[in-house]
DNA sequence: AAACAAATTTAGGTGCGCCTAAACTCTTCC
DNA sequence: GGAAGAGTTTAGGCGCACCTAAATTTGTTT
C-alpha cells in the first residue's frame, strides 16, 4: 500500500489526519493549515492537494477545504503506525531519549518495510501506545480514538491523568520529562495566570503531589488529559 | 558529512568504491560499469559523474575513467558502515534472515543518523564484520582490507576458509546458507567441470567434510576465500 | 592510415515537489 | 451592495535524477 506512494504524499496524508484529529471545528483542515504543518508554501500545498484528489486519496473542493477519503486515511494510519512503532522501538530497544525519537521516526517511517514493521511489533509485544501516549494504529488500520482535551482546557481544581504529550518539540519534551508530566501521571490544576498566563499545577510523584509548576499556555496545549 | 549528500550521490560513491575494490585492473571503474551496477543508463551515469567531479568527490576524466577522491571515499565508507551495521543489527536484534538484510539496509543506510548509528554499534558491541563476512568500516573511516580471491580462483585440492559471501542475491544466499557456505566455514575444492563448468567442493561440518556440491561459476565468484 | 565498433558524452526532454509572484474567490464589514 | 482583506489558486520556474536518441571519442583491425 505504502510502496506506491512517495514520502511527500505520505507526509501530506499523515498531516491531514492529525490536523483533522485534534480540531473539532469542521472547517479546520485548510490549505494554509497543512502548508504550515509541513512548512511548505500554500501554493505547494494546493498543487499537492489537487494531485491527492486525482489519486482518490482526498476530496479537495477548491477554496473550501480538504478531507481524507477512506483510502487516504488508511495510508495515513499506516504511516502513523510506522511512526509510532518506530518511536517505541527506538526508545525501548535502543535507549533513544523520548525527545529524540520523533525526529528519527520521521524519516524512518517512510522506508520501513512490512516485514520489518512486523518484526518490530512482535519484538515489542504489539504495543498499543508510543512513549508519548499516542495510540499505535493496529495492523488492521482501524481508526484509533482521538485525544480528549488538552491540559489547558481542564478546569482548575480537577484531578486528572496525563494521556498524551506532543512528540514534536524536543525542548518541551525534555522539560515535561523533567517535571514528571508523562502518560499515566496524575496531576491537579491549581489555577491560571491572567491574560493567557501560565497554568499552575502539581504533579503526583510517589503517591504525593509535589510542588507547584507554572507552565505556559503553549505547553499546556501540548499535553492531553483524561 | 552524509547529511549534505543525496541518496543518489551516496549510492554512486558506494558503488564506485565497491567496483574499485573487487577488480584489480586499473581501468576497471568505467561509466558503463557504474551505470550497470546502479541499473541506470550510461548517460545518467555520465552526468552524475560530472556532478560528483564538480563536488570534489571524484576525479572524472571524460572518456577515460573515474576515481574517488579522499573526500568521496570517506562518504562511501560511511555509507558502507551504515549498510553493514544495519545488516548486522537486523540479523542479530530482529532476526531478519541473511538473504533479506541487504535489501532492508539498502534503503535504511541513507536515513540513519549519526546518533542511531552509534547506538546500534554500541548495542552490537562494535562489530567488525557483517553477517556475510564483509568488514564494517570503523568509526574513523579508515579503509578496510579488500577481499582476497574468490572461490572460483582457488586451485583444486586446496583447503580454504570462507571469508565473505556476496550479500545482494537472496536466492544465492539461501542456497549458500543451506549447504553451509558461510564466513568461517572450511571447504575443499575438488575440481571443476569443463567449459566454465561447475566447481565441485566439500564443506566441513562438525569437524568432517560432507558430501560434494557442484556450484556454478557465477556462484563461486560470489564467495571470497582465504 | 582509414574505417569500424564499442564506449562515452551531449542534447533535449520527463516527473516530482518545491518556490515566488500574480490573479482570483470568499467572507466580512461598512 | 460594494470594497477590503484574508485565504487560495494559477502561472511560470527551478533543481534533482532519470530517460532516449544523436553525436563524439577511443582503440582496434585491416
Amino acid at each position: 500500500m505504502l510502496e506506491s506512494t512517495t514520502a511527500a504524499v505520505q507526509d501530506y496524508l499523515k498531516g491531514l489526519f492529525l490536523l483533522a484529529e485534534d480540531s473539532t471545528s469542521p472547517r479546520a483542515v485548510t490549505t494554509n493549515g497543512i502548508a504550515q504543518h509541513l512548512a511548505v508554501s500554500p501554493a505547494s500545498a494546493t498543487s499537492m492537494l489537487k494531485k491527492l484528489d486525482a489519486m482518490g486519496l482526498v476530496v479537495h473542493v477548491p477554496y473550501r477545504g480538504v478531507e481524507l477519503t477512506d483510502a487516504g486515511r488508511k495510508i495515513a494510519l499506516e504511516v502513523l503506525r510506522h511512526h509510532r512503532l518506530l518511536e517505541t522501538y527506538l526508545a525501548e530497544a535502543l535507549g533513544v531519549s523520548w525527545d529524540k525519537v520523533h525526529a528519527e521516526a520521521e524519516v524512518l517511517e517512510h522506508v520501513l518495510s512490512e516485514e520489518l514493521e512486523e518484526a518490530i511489533a512482535a519484538r515489542l509485544g504489539h504495543p498499543t501506545a508510543d512513549p508519548h501516549g499516542h495510540p499505535i494504529p493496529p495492523k488492521d488500520l482501524t481508526t484509533p480514538p482521538p485525544p480528549d482535551r488538552t491540559l489547558w482546557d481542564a478546569p482548575a481544581g480537577q484531578r486528572l491523568t496525563v494521556d498524551r504529550v506532543s512528540d514534536s518539540d524536543p525542548e518541551a519534551l525534555r522539560y515535561l520529562g523533567a517535571v514528571g508530566i508523562r502518560p499515566g501521571a496524575r496531576a491537579e490544576v491549581r489555577g491560571r495566570g491572567p491574560v493567557a498566563g501560565p497554568l499552575f499545577l502539581r504533579i503526583e510523584s510517589d503517591g504525593a503531589f509535589g510542588e507547584e509548576h507554572a507552565i505556559s499556555k503553549e505547553l499546556a496545549e501540548a499535553v492531553w488529559v483524561l
